[in-house]
DNA sequence: GCAAGTAATTGAACAGTGGTCAATTGCTTG
DNA sequence: CAAGCAATTGACCACTGTTCAATTACTTGC
């Protein structure tokens, strides 16, 4: 006792991620059901399903988005009108460029690294892989020679890493927007640096 | 067309929390569902409402004792036959002290520090406060003299607290043991004190 | 000793969730 | 034009947190 839509109108696996993008940017992971987001398309909740198997899914696939805005966002930082002589200062606007992505998106960044719902971690992230790579990359290269990179696993960066976290993971929790913490999160990653020029 | 149980087999507010515990405890706050703590208890869902406002509020009293403990870990690492000389020795054993909590108790620190459930949130949450400011004054005791500590906000605890936290919030979600990353914890805190002890 | 009142418990009921699936339909191809 | 396929529907299931009238055990006043 149900019908099909005229072409015209049928559902297309962007514009349910469309929809859901924004939904689940505004309220986050769990506070969004199938059925909003099917309201909001005008459809029932089981047309979804024939697109993505579940919520899990379709929230992944926004999740990838996600860690290649990060990539670009780092980048970005990186060739800002380089100062190339002082690497450290290339990293440091590398590392509030991650602040920044994360205070901005905040629900993105939740996903992408504040997830243990066992239905999400069953998906694997190479975004994520990936993302981390080329920061560990950009951390060695501004150490070189200051730190002995080799001999053992360098954990510098990953270091580095967890710190930038703890930062960004407290304040989406608390709700605040980047503007408010610039300047914390200056003196923070310069405490963090100022660890490694020495 | 219901009953009461005889006094002695009476439902106490005691005997709730330690049933929450142990669920709680292995299954995280959103798996454990009242019918389950309920029936754990060989009594009515409904019963438990009797004594707690709803979920959160049981939740949260189980988050209160947490912080105590935490409290408490804290101030052993601190007098663990102290070389009062070196109280930067003293802050990395305090740190240390932070994250194997964190990693001993996952489930307790999830809720204490990564919560961002609005149900969870309303609840104010003091014992958070205490244990914050009993750590700054440590670190604060740590760098006098090092460092300029008045003239401005003194933002070196939280930096480290964040740093702390990013470390311990990573390796709860990805499930590993104390165990599994003392080495790396170590290294992690000498790099952070580090930072201020130059 | 008995009646009234209170405190504690129950389980049915409600509105919501994610997920499944037979039935139905529009479109496409032979 | 008929057969088949792809997409959509909505009833249905098992579950969730929460509420609340009804019921009962215990306590208190007389």
């Amino acid at each position: 006792m149900a019908a099909r839509k005229a072409a015209e109108q049928e559902l297309s696996r962007e514009q349910i991620l469309e929809a859901a993008r924004s939904l689940f940017a505004q309220k986050g992971y769990r506070a969004v059901s199938m059925r909003g987001i099917a309201s909001q398309l005008g459809c029932s909740h089981g047309a979804i399903y024939y697109h993505f198997r579940d919520k899990a899914e379709l929230f992944c696939a926004l999740v990838e988005q996600g860690f290649q805005m990060l990539r670009a966002a780092i980048e970005t930082a990186l060739s800002e009108k380089a100062g190339n002589a002082d690497k450290l200062r290339g990293l440091e606007r590398v590392m509030m460029a991650f602040v920044r992505f994360g205070m901005e998106h905040p629900h993105h960044y939740e996903i992408m690294f504040l997830v243990n719902d066992p239905e999400i971690m069953r998906y694997s992230q190479p975004g994520q892989v990936q993302c981390y790579e080329r920061f560990a990359e950009i951390v060695r290269s501004a150490v070189e020679g200051r730190w002995p990179v080799s001999g053992g696993m360098f954990t510098v960066p990953w270091s580095l890493f967890l710190s930038l976290h703890g930062f960004v993971t407290h304040y989406i929790l608390t709700g605040q927007a980047y503007g408010d913490i610039v300047g914390l999160a200056e003196t923070h990653i310069r405490l963090l640096v100022r660890s490694i020029s020495s």
